[in-house]
RNA sequence: GCGGACGUGGCGAAACUGGUAGACGCAAGGGACUUAAAAUUCCUCGAUCCUAGAUCAUGCGGGUUCGAUUCCCGCCGUCCGCACCA
């Protein structure tokens, strides 16, 4: 059998006289509730409507070019969330932007010859008319791009008062430079010391940043995890991790003098095991340590080997494996509670600056690294804890490390404590001696999060306002001469950055002395922009960054959707922005995103041909089924080998376009079967074969509306409670309850089920209604059928919009589905007054019994008991135990 | 290496706090309608055994329980995050 990607579809019925009805023909009926919706204003939000809000949000995009069909997965189930809410009676809060700063434009501007901003505002007008296609319940009055000079001008008085408030710092560190891109990439943005847009290898260079405090929360950031409880745990955990919160002691350790080079007399490291302070047997201290650049300074040897350390440091995702090294600096430091007990001082390859204090106190038996490195160097290996019951004259470590919990030993004092109570020994004792007029060990919580630098060298970015002065340091822009705004006449033939080499625009008066100054030229990381957005739309019209009240009111989001992608760097981020708005006034909350879903992609297989060119779906065709599926290249028809499932991406050619499936079978059908099958927090693999099953879908909710409109048109909807009709009426009322429960819990994929459940279970009373009975005694099925239509439209309306206005009107019924509300179901319908309860011999399902919902327990075992099969089962004996779980299951243990 | 998640028909999956395993859909096979196709519609569809019916089936091996996809222990596999964090 051959198959035809696409197929054409007649959209009249096809010559069946039986049936009038017409096939539903999206093409035309999309593009008119999209006009009747807008022109209701139906999305548009009101900031002083006094009904519950409800925020749902969707991560915006970046406008690439193209909507991608991962991006309208996204947006539908915020869009169904958003159409059920409003049906719910809440003020819907459901927004739209462009998260529009950034690199691609300046390639576009390097490769093409395109202004960025040209390129970044047709974009996002292609993308814009793309989106609307999809019928969207978007409040579109409230769309920004974050390169909107309006937007960034509010971005940047928040960046004044974060800097007046001491939230912004600048402190010359060493960065991770992104050769290609010529920029500075925060900690987050290095994957495997690769930059994560460019892949390039990171240098790593000392420049003077930008940084955001973002530590001065770390504890906050923290501890606020354990109030997310709407958020996956998997983020929270990932945040935490990252975080990375732990609780130790700085030590003071003296060098002994004689080997002590000039002005250094002590050594101070971070350690959470002072508790081990017995089983130390060396110190280490990274390459760029003070004291290791000191003393490199007259030993060549080891100024070679501190030159080695730094080359690994940057490429290190590659030897994960290194081997631990170390260089004897000659350096001796003396035990803090032994002063006769000295110790060498190494520099070791394993010990990282930027962490800590960047030095160490290895002890081998507790820490696997430390071991390896004692083992290589001949140092002493001391075990000081060992497990609970284990001999301490034989407890030995030789080549494994003992981490975990036990019993202090070869620890004087503390032998016999825990680790934890020899913890609080060593620090009080160590607390109140004293060194260089300070404390010897101070208790002290570290964090292995890092300040953000914020400092791109870029230009397609949002200015930092900042001016420097030879005269007064670092000024602020003032307030009203923001914005600070990016030039237009740049020239993009040359790396780097365009404003440094602007010829003017960097020139101005320092707005404290008069004197001539130089405008700061580093734009802002995007994640800035992205981090405060969602408040911006809130009031998008307001001259502040945000209204307070209109903030306050709407925020925090109720129901915010992205990609898992985003786990760390922009939800940490905005959480910290939030957090900084507070501090300054702009809101009043800490946590901008009370629930959060992270929604899987859409995936498509793969096509290869057998030179490695990729090749589109469009470009080949598929034979056969299962696993005997041929695929042949249309051009020149040779065989094709067909790949993984993978993230759609350009290079990889396995993309669908919206316009794909919104010009054949419609917005709807795209909407329903990127919701169907699939849960949402998976990937949905994009089959032809399941969207033309969702279109058959759209196709047979239109034909049973059409079939019942003739019959009920004009009938006042009623729930039967009683005679035939009642099974109308109650699959009606339960499909009611269970979507939406399984709406508020964004089980789509499980809504979806029930709706195709009520459509089979309508079809037959439906067909039943024209088979002219006497209209006297069709009249309770007819007005049951009335109304099971009307909760089969109401309940398809948040997945299909346009498909069920259109039924309402073949329905006759009034007004805007979209407008109206969401039906309430009545609990007498979605109770059985007999239940079905299975009967289980030795746990093994043998038959059912029928009985009344009310039964109690010794009836239900009574009758049980009289059944035929358990009868035959017990052959006269008595069960040993009858299990009854009520509204549940029988059990008979014989 | 550390941490986490997951593993159910040919496929995507469902099964609420332990209670009928496979709802719903896709694919497949067969029939009806049609000159024919499309569309529609009806039936079958986890495996094994000869039908009735039974047995076996939720990655593998144990355990707890009247009863386990669900809880516990140990393996195997897949995916994700972090990665010398002292």
């Amino acid at each position: 059998m051959v198959k035809v990607r696409r197929q054409s579809f007649c959209f009249l019925s096809c010559e069946n006289p039986a049936m009038a009805t017409e096939r539903y023909n999206p093409r035309v009926s999309e593009p008119r509730w999209q006009k009747a919706w807008d022109e209701a204003k139906l999305f548009e939000a009101r900031n002083d409507d006094a009904r519950p809000k409800y925020y749902v949000l969707e991560m915006f995009p970046y406008p690439s070019g193209r909507i991608h069909i991962g991006h309208t997965r996204n947006y539908t189930m915020g869009d169904v969330v958003a159409r059920y809410k409003r049906a719910k009676g809440y003020n819907v809060l459901h927004p739209m932007g462009w998260d529009a700063f950034g690199m691609p434009a300046e390639n576009a501007a390097m490769q093409n010859k395109v202004h960025p901003k040209e390129w970044t505002y047709q974009n996002i007008a292609v993308m814009r008319d793309q989106l609307k296609t999809f019928g969207l319940s978007l409040d579109w009055s409230r769309e920004f791009a974050t390169c909107d000079v309006d937007y960034y001008h509010r971005q940047q008085m928040l960046f004044v008062d974060f800097f007046d408030k001491g939230l912004v710092g600048r402190k010359t560190s060493k960065v991770n430079w992104d050769p290609v891109d010529q920029t500075v990439l925060a900690n987050e943005q290095v994957i495997d010391g690769r930059g994560w847009r460019s892949g390039a290898e990171v240098e790593s260079r000392e420049l003077a940043q930008w940084f955001f405090k973002i530590t001065d929360y770390a504890e906050d950031l923290l501890e606020a995890i354990d109030g997310l409880d709407q958020w996956p745990e998997k983020v929270r955990l990932m945040q935490r991790n990252w975080i990375g919160r732990s609780e130790g002691m700085l030590v003071r350790w003296a060098l002994v003098a004689e080997t002590a080079p000039d002005g250094a007399s002590e050594l101070e490291v971070y350690t959470t095991r002072p508790d081990t302070l017995f089983g130390a047997s060396f110190m280490a201290i990274a390459a760029d340590h003070p004291l290791a650049k000191q003393l490199a300074e007259t030993n060549e040897a080891l100024a070679n080997f501190c030159d080695e350390c730094r080359r690994i440091g940057t490429s290190a995702a590659a030897l994960e494996t290194a081997e631990k090294k170390g260089f004897d600096t000659g350096l001796r430091v003396r035990h803090p509670l032994d002063p006769e007990w000295t110790l060498p001082v190494y520099v070791a390859n394993f010990v990282l600056m930027d962490y800590g204090t960047g030095a160490i106190f290895g002890c081998p038996a507790g820490d696997q690294r430390d071991l390896d490195f004692a083992n290589k160097y001949g140092l002493p290996v001391i075990p000081v804890v060992m497990p609970e019951g284990a001999d301490a004259a034989t407890f030995q470590i030789t080549e494994e490390a003992y981490a975990d919990d036990g019993v202090m030993i070869n620890s004087r004092f503390l032998d016999g404590m825990t680790p934890k109570a020899a913890f609080d020994e060593v620090a009080n004792r160590l607390s109140s001696m004293a060194i260089n007029g300070r404390p010897v060990g101070e208790r002290k919580v570290n964090f292995r999060l890092r300040d953000w630098g914020v400092s791109r060298q870029r230009y397609w970015g949002c200015p930092i306002p900042m001016i420097h002065c030879e005269a007064c340091g670092i000024v602020p822009v003032p307030k009203a001469d923001l914005p600070v705004k990016l030039p237009d006449d740049v020239e993009f033939d040359r790396p780097g950055n365009p404003l440094d080499r602007h010829p003017t625009w960097k020139h101005v008066k320092c707005p404290k002395c008069g004197s001539d100054a130089r405008r700061e030229t580093d734009t802002m990381d995007t994640f800035v922009d992205s981090s405060w957005y969602f408040a911006r739309f809130t009031a998008p019209w307001e001259n502040n960054p945000t209204d307070p009240k209109a903030a306050n009111e709407w925020l925090p989001v109720d129901q915010y959707i992205g990609g898992i992608e985003h786990a760390i760097l922009h939800l940490l981020y905005s959480r910290f922005f939030t957090r900084a708005m507070r501090d300054t006034g702009h809101v009043a909350l800490a946590e901008p995103f009370k629930g959060l879903f992270t929604q899987g992609m859409v995936v498509h297989e793969t096509y290869r041909t057998a030179d490695g060119r990729w090749l589109a779906p469009g470009e080949i065709r598929i034979e056969g089924s299962g696993d005997a599926r041929i695929a042949t290249e249309l051009e020149s028809g040779k065989p094709v080998a067909i790949g993984a499932l993978e993230k759609m991406s350009k290079s990889k050619k396995n993309t669908v376009s919206p316009e794909d499936i919104t010009e054949s079978f419609g917005a709807d059908t795209a909407r329903w079967f990127m919701l169907s099958d699939s849960p949402p927090e998976r990937d949905v693999e994009w089959t032809d074969d399941g969207a033309a099953g969702a279109h058959r879908f759209v196709q047979r909710v239109w034909r049973l509306v059409g079939e019942a409109a003739d019959h009920i048109r004009g009938v006042a909807p009623e729930a039967a409670h009683e005679g035939a009709a009642q099974a109308t009426s109650k699959a009606a009322h339960k499909a009611l309850k269970a979507v939406g429960e399984d709406i508020e819990r964004l089980a789509f994929n499980r809504a979806i089920a029930r709706i195709h459940e009520l459509v089979n279970d309508l079809q037959e009373p439906v067909s039943a209604l024209g088979k002219g009975a006497d209209e006297g005694v069709n009249e309770p099925a007819r007005k049951a059928a009335r109304e099971a239509v009307e909760i089969l439209i109401r309940l398809v309306a948040p997945f299909m919009p346009h498909l069920a206005e259109e039924c309402w009107v073949a329905m006759g019924g009034e007004g805007l589905v979209a407008a109206g509300a969401w039906p309430e179901f009545d609990p007498a319908l979605v109770v059985d007054n007999e239940i079905v309860l299975p009967v289980q011999i030795n746990g093994k399902k043998r038959g059912d019994l029928t009985i009344a919902r009310d039964a109690d327990q010794s009836a239900v075992q009574d009758a049980v008991l009289k059944l035929d099969f358990v009868q035959k089962a017990l052959d006269g004996a008595t069960p040993r135990k009858v299990i009854v779980v009520p509204q549940r299951i029988v059990n008979l243990v014989v």
